[in-house]
RNA sequence: GGGCGCUUAGCUCAGUUGGUUCAGAGCACUUGGUUUACACCCAAGGGGUCAGGGGUUCGAAUCCCUUAGCGCCCACCA
């Protein structure tokens, strides 16, 4: 048989890719059997594959290659997101490269250069799954800017309106200068800051007095419309009903009281400034204050700011500090820690800013959301993010849908007139045109009359769809492949995503199905790198996923993911992680060219050793089994592969291949050489959600296969009894064989050089294994003693102690010492054994199990101390 | 400021209702081994007061209290 050599993944891995795409395995269609669905978490669409896509792919890889083995109709439903905010902010970088200004073009331009970009740049991502080895039904891609999905988002926007649940109103908001947009609550990030804090003095009118005010923004003194203090605090009671005088604008402003106030914090008097914080647009409102917005949408001062006009708010703020100090205006500068908000996006600092906006109304719809994971209907995996969800959705605020961005769903609301309330929304202008007439009572009006909202909606409000709108589950509701996919399994993503997206998902699951989305919720953890350090292109500490899988092959990849990532928990990405992956690889094929190299002769009996291994190792599989299932229904996959690693490179390498190895030259039985096939075949099984490649190529090498017969749609391996005594049996053997290796080792014995064993045995019942103890322990012969046998070696496995006669003499102190440290610790364990038994209270409450334990530990424990000390005896 | 979680071998982590073989795994480390599938290998071995303190219990890594350190989420104190 030909032998092939070192393992190429390359050309392997493509070859196989290719043979699944070409016999559509990963293709799903309704059928008679129970569906298993995953739809993966769209990336961007322009976006390009990094370490947190490897460690998420590839564990939904390995779920649904599993499902697929155990007879689910697996499906696999891949995709990209629109990603509005994300993507035209780098067409917008891009455009600009090319010397054109966003702001010159008109949306229908600007659209198109989008589209160009995403049918350039989109779907490489997908591309770059493929290598990972992905089994997604490629068939079924989706992207939420399709037709049908934007269909969906539009009807979802006019049904939820209609429900009273989405309203426009003038609302603070995050505003992202860079972008120029709103943003939700959610897309903004705070990032502690050592900031100052500035005391202005602001004159009183109509005296010399001066009143001192703290603030973290000198530059929104141009906005301010009141300054307020505290009506308990004795301090300003002299200033009730004065007005105080703005520095550098010179503007008149009241003072007005309120207990917000806290007397503690910086002066204990607060400068108001309505347009540019939230919380002096409450004071604001409170108190019917002016608000006076003096900020451009990028965050450069307007007229308002007057001789600052067009300048930066950083800038400003800056140069008005230097500006308020020259006029005295200036008392003092403490630097101040404070939390600033980000854009998630962007980077750049959010402007709190009053706007017209669209929103939805949470709390309702968010009731049998949170109910669905308390009540365990959709399981989080871990659980501890349980309570974090359950926090977030009894604090659920409005959602901010609306963004001045126009890649994305445009808002379906056409007005008709100039009024702020003028409007309809539908879903197409057609009917918003019959509504509006209806409304307005003028049949003259026409299409060219509306105008539609120029806004678009936040991404998320198409990504909330996505379980249903892949399966065109919103426009049809009763279509076949929603009512059969629907709701999916499992959905695998990151925990930062956990509000964004899937709490929304599962709120308009049981808005639009009555149903969840999907039943377990497998959240992955963070990559980081050795030093704990977020995986990121600005650190530049990511490594390229295709040069890693270029290196080690997919499958080690795979494995090296999988090795350190429990659920939630984040992993640090280490290559020696691949490095021990691909040497996994490595093993299983070094593994499948020893059995290939072997020569069978069928006219050879098989040995008693290579028949009790086979057997035992079938058992062993069986216990493995058990394991795996166990540990995949708890979603522990990285348990799941190292109950396979082990599996694979102990049980079945080391231990089955070694007993059952013919000797250099000599052939192997054909009944064992057809066992060890069989188990081969068993194994791959279990590998293949890990290692799909080069488990289908050492499948399809053992034997031709049809297309039928592929392993990537085998049946996973039955469940069948375990034979406890066989594996207890084996492992007492293996015990004795470690024995005979460590003498060898401690006495320099050569592991060629046979050895004569006796054993002394108080259970004569392990004999069944004396085989596999003479071929791995190297034993030319095997005897049971009566008595202690003198000037020999010695070590205890159970209550039988194994006697290796040596030639030339044996350091007798040096047993003596040996044996006096076992003596002793044996003892000792004795003693707290038998207090434990003497223990009244123990005997009366411990259960019986604990107790027979106990019992045998002290027999045990007995029989050794009186082996033990036959032996010092002998030898003093 | 509020909430949640973590601390077990050099590293990354298991340890399921307190009690079988509860102190474990993988990696790393030490030592020995290469004409015989694999040095991406084989074999043997060392290594932990389960963060500190207190309590409950016949019995605690596991339950309770407390101290210290770390992490995450949420929140509009200028």
């Amino acid at each position: 048989m030909a032998l092939a050599g070192k393992y190429d993944s390359k050309s392997i891995e493509e070859k196989w890719y290719s043979y699944w795409m070409e016999n559509k395995y990963f293709h799903s269609e309704v059928d008679e059997r129970e569906a298993y669905t995953i739809v993966i978490p769209p990336p961007n669409v322009t976006g390009v594959l990094h370490m947190g896509h490897m460690l998420n792919n590839t564990i939904q890889d390995v779920l649904i290659r599993r499902a697929r083995l155990k007879g689910y109709n697996a499906c696999w439903v891949p995709g990209t997101d629109h990603a509005s905010i994300a993507t035209e902010a780098k067409v917008v970088a891009k455009l600009k490269e090319e010397g054109i200004d966003k702001n010159d073009l008109t949306r229908e331009e600007f659209l198109e250069h989008a589209w160009e970009w995403t049918h350039k740049h989109g779907g490489i991502i997908l591309e770059q799954l493929k290598k990972l080895g992905a089994s997604c039904d490629w068939d079924r891609t989706a992207f939420t800017m399709d037709d049908n999905l934007s269909a969906s988002v539009i009807k979802v926007f006019v049904d939820l309106y209609k429900k009273g649940l989405i309203y426009r109103g003038y609302r603070m908001v995050n505003w992202d200068p860079e972008a120029k947009t709103t943003l939700s609550d959610e897309e903004v990030i705070y990032e502690e800051k050592q900031g100052n804090l500035y005391y202005l003095k602001y004159k009183i009118e109509g005296s010399d007095d001066t009143l001192t005010i703290a603030t973290t923004r000198p530059e929104t003194i141009m906005g301010d419309t009141a300054i307020c203090i505290n009506p308990n605090d004795e301090r300003f009671t002299h200033l009730k009903g004065k007005k105080a005088i703005v520095p550098i604008a010179n503007r008149v402003i009241p003072i007005i009281e309120d207990e917000y106030v806290d007397m503690e914090f910086g002066t204990g008097c607060l400068k108001v400034t309505p347009a540019h914080d939230p919380n002096d647009k409450v004071l604001g409102d409170k108190h019917n204050l002016e608000i006076v917005d003096i900020f451009n949408e990028d965050a450069t001062l307007n007229s308002f700011g007057l001789h600052y006009e067009g300048k930066d708010r950083f800038v400003v703020r800056k140069e008005i500090a230097k500006e308020l100090e020259q006029s005295g205006a200036l008392e003092k500068i403490e630097t101040h820690l404070n939390k600033v908000g980000t854009s998630e996006r962007t980077k750049a600092v959010i402007e709190p800013r009053l706007s017209d906006q669209w929103f939805l109304k949470m709390k309702e719809l968010a009731q049998p959301a949170l109910d669905s994971v308390l009540d365990k209907e959709v399981n989080l995996v871990p659980e501890k993010f349980i309570n974090t969800y359950r926090y977030w959705m009894e604090n659920v605020r409005d959602w901010n849908i609306s963004r001045q961005l126009w890649w994305g769903h445009q808002i379906p609301a056409y007005y008709y007139a100039d009024g702020k309330e003028d409007f309809v929304v539908a879903e197409s202008i057609e009917e918003a045109l019959v509504m509006a007439k209806e409304k307005t009572g003028n049949n003259s009006l026409t299409t060219a009359d509306l105008t539609q909202d120029p806004d678009a909606l936040d991404t998320w409000f198409s990504s909330w769809l996505w379980p249903m709108s892949v399966f065109n589950g919103i426009l049809e509701p009763e279509n076949e492949e929603i009512n059969y996919y629907y709701p999916t399994n499992d959905l695998v993503t990151a925990p930062e995503i956990l509000f964004f997206w899937v709490a929304r998902m599962i709120i308009a699951g049981y808005e639009y199905r009555k149903e969840k989305p999907f039943t377990n919720v497998y959240l992955t953890g963070i990559v980081r790198d050795k030093k704990r350090r977020k995986m990121s292109k600005s650190l530049g500490n990511s490594p390229d996923p295709l040069d890693l899988i270029d290196q080690y092959g997919a499958d080690g990849i795979r494995v090296g993911m999988l090795l350190s990532s429990p659920a939630g928990n984040d992993l640090m990405f280490d290559e020696d992680l691949c490095k021990q992956g691909s040497g996994f690889v490595n093993k299983i094929w070094n593994a499948f060219r020893l059995i290939k190299g072997w020569e069978v002769d069928d006219s050879i009996d098989q040995p008693e050793a290579s028949a009790i291994a086979v057997a035992w190792y079938e058992s062993k599989f069986q216990k493995a089994l058990l394991e795996l299932e166990d540990h995949y229904s708890k979603y522990r996959i990285s348990d799941a592969l190292m109950t396979t690693y082990k599996l694979i490179w102990d049980d079945f390498c080391s231990w089955l291949l070694e007993m059952v190895k013919p000797s250099y030259g000599k052939p192997i039985d054909a009944k064992t050489y057809q066992q060890v096939i069989s188990v081969l075949e068993n194994n791959l099984k279990v590998l293949h959600p890990f290692v799909p490649f080069i488990s289908e190529e050492i499948w399809q090498q053992i034997t031709d296969r049809s297309v039928e017969e592929a392993l990537i749609i085998a049946s996973w391996p039955k469940i069948n009894e375990v034979n406890n005594d066989l594996i207890e049996g084996f492992e007492t053997a293996a015990e004795v064989v470690s024995g005979i290796r460590t003498i060898r080792k401690e006495k320099n014995i050569s592991f060629k050089e046979t050895i004569e064993l006796s054993v002394l045995n108080n259970e004569k019942n392990n004999t069944f294994f004396d085989a596999v103890i003479s071929k791995l322990g190297n034993v030319s012969s095997l005897s049971y003693v009566d008595a202690k046998i003198d000037g020999a070696l010695s070590f205890r496995v159970k209550s039988n102690e194994y006697f290796i006669p040596i030639s030339g003499a044996i350091n007798v102190e040096e047993e003596i010492k040996k044996l006096s440290e076992e003596l002793s610790y044996t003892e000792g364990f004795l003693k707290s054994v038998q207090k434990k038994l003497q223990n009244e209270r123990f005997v009366n409450n411990a259960p019986e199990q604990v107790i027979a334990n106990e019992k045998k530990k002290q027999a045990d424990a007995e029989a050794k101390i009186a082996t033990l000390k036959l032996s010092l005896e002998s030898l003093q």
